[in-house]
DNA sequence: TCGTTTTAGTATAACGATTTAGTAAAACGA
DNA sequence: TCGTTTTACTAAATCGTTATACTAAAACGA
């Protein structure tokens, strides 16, 4: 049941003018500070900047200018030192949605490591829709970001800038993968199926759209084979539909359960989409995971707490943000393309 | 369980160079189109914005200049753009963590409505640290951005650009605040309860940092009173730390178990920690909701799928997102503080 | 004392756009 | 035909920095 509150905004009292009349007139401008000191902006920008210039300028003008900066509160025009040096410490980072639990935990992890080096981010969500993928990509182009980061989005056009595609399989030039381990992930989900005994293993693929989907579904196939519990064909059902709640997983768990044949496992796509499916192995009359085992993928926090607990394999979303975003910056530091 | 996966990282082979030498130098300015025609970038600024000035000038120099800009892919500087018009099209957001179920569906709520106006956002997460937040603060104005969105982050210092609060109860000059009507959720939450039978009812209140907190319970005890089923004091427990996890909530019921008590429903600070609530209640051989009625806040789309299915109190987190992002450019576009 | 070096700066141009003020040539009017 | 208006532009300033080149004055050396 759901019973939906309403909102409502409130605004505060409109801000008082300050009564001071000492800065009128927005921030200082380092021409401004400059007049105020009779000296030129040159000299202050060496200064501030402490450039080696600076270094036949007596230490009384440098504190000078250090003090006023300090009592202006001056701080350097971002903008203008971007049309300068052709720098915008900015980064763009495609993703189908942002509010998806796979995204914002690497997008997490993205922002720790981007905040921690002076650099920003945009995000677009481009919803798995073509057209508005190379939208994004080019607006983002135009805000001169100096890379980018896709988030689980096949199909990239080759980027004018260097980027990293987490999840990405695509093999394009001057574009870096940072993947998982599907072999190993496929190996560690089969692995403990098999020892629990299973041999009949069901298996739910991701939505087409999913960059991970082919290829984690290939090497579970062939890990399958090679460990003599190959999945057959009418155990295998696919997600479908981009929605984010479990239910997904517990329509294509329907579709399973209607071809009547039996299973005793089932490896699936993601967490949220193995909650649905147990959902729809309860309904059909299956107890998990006394019936059925199921394993999921992701390690979701609401995993952990399902009832009953879900065996999942754990992908290390932040950190592949993480990594995402030091490699990029490095590939940017490096002046590489 | 938890089975974890590693991960790799596999580069592309290195970008060919284009062979054409056509456009070997970065994208063509204003001057180096201008050049190419003859022009001057005068010219071509009033023809492609198509200011009034450029009136008086022919269609046959417009439509040179329309098609060189479009030939060679002309795109104007937003950096330079932005320095000569002090505008950046861009906002600020702070949230305690992006990757919380919370925060990541009302950014999604704010980027829907940014991308389709033409302002990006930079997000920072402030994790409740007040040095963060202030250092952060700074940051984003330094970047110029025209206004800031705070989510759920209460003690905001007073801002120097237009500021709206999602979720913000704060009364401060110049502060947008867009609220949940609390009072409304109180009455559906205990209603629905009271009309189940219940009347000894237990609550879990938000962690302290949370900007709901303080209102929510209040609103809460008032209209209990008014109901006349309020709550007693002991049965009122409170999460602690900022996990992202249900344990939030398991340990909160555990708190309020160990009083013994007796309570026959239970209405938690969110959904996540009613997941975890549960649990603890299952531990204590309470059967839900059979023994004891739980009832969550925000509707996130596991809870749905929790079984059994939770009763919650919807929020619309990505429409008061998108309404803070509506509000704030209505602000900026008015020239409001 | 005169030439050189050092000191302590400054003037100017540039980044890439937009805006304001201007101008030469053509067309027009009486 | 001469003065005015219109046409079709352009020059220069500006946004706030930074980089390069330059200079006047002081100090130094022989």
């Amino acid at each position: 049941m759901r019973l939906l509150a309403p909102m409502s905004r409130r605004d505060g009292k409109s801000a008082k003018r300050e009564s001071k009349v000492k800065k009128e007139d927005g921030p200082v401008s380092l021409k401004g500070l400059a007049a105020h000191l009779g000296l030129s902006p040159t000299t202050l920008s060496l200064v501030l900047n402490d450039s080696p210039l600076a270094n036949t300028i007596p230490q009384e003008t440098k504190d000078r200018i250090l003090v006023a900066a300090r009592e202006f509160n001056y701080r350097p025009n971002f903008i203008a030192r971007s049309l300068r040096s052709a720098r915008t410490y900015t980064l763009g980072v495609l993703a189908p949605e942002i509010s998806s639990g796979y995204a914002s935990e690497v997008l997490g992890g993205i922002e720790e490591h981007l905040l921690k080096e002076g650099y920003f981010y945009f995000v677009a969500s481009h919803h798995h829709r073509p057209e508005l993928l190379k939208q994004y990509t080019q607006l983002l182009m135009e805000r001169c970001v100096e890379g980018l980061i896709a988030v689980d989005t096949p199909h990239l056009a080759p980027p004018a800038s260097p980027t990293v595609c987490v999840s990405g399989h695509d093999n394009a030039p001057g574009v870096t993968n940072i993947t998982l381990d599907h072999e190993r992930a496929a190996v560690l989900g089969l692995g403990h199926l098999i020892e629990l005994g299973h041999r009949r293993i069901a298996a739910i693929k991701g939505q087409d759209f999913s960059s991970d989907t082919e290829v984690r579904w290939t090497v579970i196939c062939e890990v399958a084979k090679r460990l003599e519990v190959s999945i057959k064909p009418e155990l295998m059902s696919q997600l479908e539909g981009d929605s984010p709640s479990p239910e997904t997983g517990y329509l294509a768990a329907k579709r399973l359960l209607e071809r009547r044949e039996p299973f005793t496992a089932l490896f699936t796509f993601n967490d949220v989409s193995a909650i649905g499916a147990i959902r729809a192995l309860r309904e059909a009359g299956l107890d998990v995971p006394e019936d059925v085992s199921v394993i999921g993928f992701d390690d979701i926090p609401a995993a952990a707490y399902n009832h009953p607990a879900l065996t999942t394999i754990k992908q290390p979303l932040r950190e592949m943000g993480r990594l995402a975003a030091e490699h990029l910056l490095k590939r940017i530091s490096n002046g590489a393309q």
